[in-house]
DNA sequence: TTGAAATAGTTTCAGATGTAACTATTATAG
DNA sequence: CTATAATAGTTACATCTGAAACTATTTCAA
């Protein structure tokens, strides 16, 4: 049995890794040098920003979060006076998240920043290339998303 | 002015990301569960089973990873017997590294689950669309490392 | 030479993260 | 009804991680 090769400059998963932690790192620098919001402080700012008045589980199924990540983000997005929370009439576990007055000018600010890096990042790709990325980007999450986790001998 | 809109679902880096975790998340299953290997313990010994004799500013370099991260898991790595160290005669700062026969008996176990992972997750790609993933991942991996940290107001 | 600067790698400390256990509230089976 | 299960969110614990300080060694300039 000859082995096959593992190389990871040419590994698609490592690659994939690389790429987006040197994209993240990129934003990260962007919102947490101005106003200190860690990544998923960030997400749930961008989710309440497009979906105002999820819950906190709506929160976590739309930033791809699990719900400690979550909980701990509104903590301190609470604190810094940039969410409001109130609980729902129907469920009062749920708590109905909302970006503050403050919340809103700070997601105004960042927003079309990330938006233009992301521009920037496209800006060599034209429209059919842009197509073809969107393609192959869904198909490998579906891929990704339905394979079961490999098993080692 | 208008506002435009940031739509996690439709946002390039998110999206990546998530990509991403969801693929590192399955692999990693497959060598901590079976070996407690964590992923940068993992990463040191694909560069150490490619590159063998790497030194570890090599490995950090190769695997795009940082010293502190490596000096870490080449301490559990060794304590483990997973792989050697000396020191180099020429400068006895550096350390050169190299699988030890336990961890290239882990290392050949391991690999080609991670491969045929990969391999899965292309196989609906046809060679064309392969070609054209790389060529558009190659082309934002130069992008992102290029442009600069954009500046919030 | 020899002292300052650079380099390789390690350690420390503080903050971030995931898993599991926990509290509070609501839904449901009998 | 009422006890049990399910659900929303929080907390605790242990581990992980990154930035900065540190040690040891080598390079370089005077």
């Amino acid at each position: 049995m000859k082995q096959p090769v593992l190389d990871l400059d040419q590994f698609l998963p490592y690659r994939l890794s690389v790429l987006s932690n040197t994209i993240s790192g990129v934003l990260a620098d962007a919102y947490s040098n101005r106003y200190g919001l860690t990544m998923p402080e960030w997400r749930v700012m961008a989710i309440l920003g497009r979906f105002p008045g999820s819950y906190a589980a709506e929160v976590a199924e739309r930033g791809a979060m699990d719900k400690v990540a979550v909980s701990r983000a509104v903590s301190r997005l609470l604190e810094a006076g940039r969410i409001r929370r109130r609980f729902a009439d129907a469920d009062r576990r749920r708590s109905i998240l909302e970006l503050s007055d403050e919340g809103w000018d700070i997601y105004r600010k960042i927003a079309p920043v990330v938006l233009s890096y992301e521009a920037e990042l496209l800006a060599g790709l034209d429209p059919s290339e842009r197509r073809q990325l969107d393609r192959l980007l869904r198909r490998l999450a579906v891929k990704a998303r339905e394979s079961a986790p490999p098993e080692v001998g």
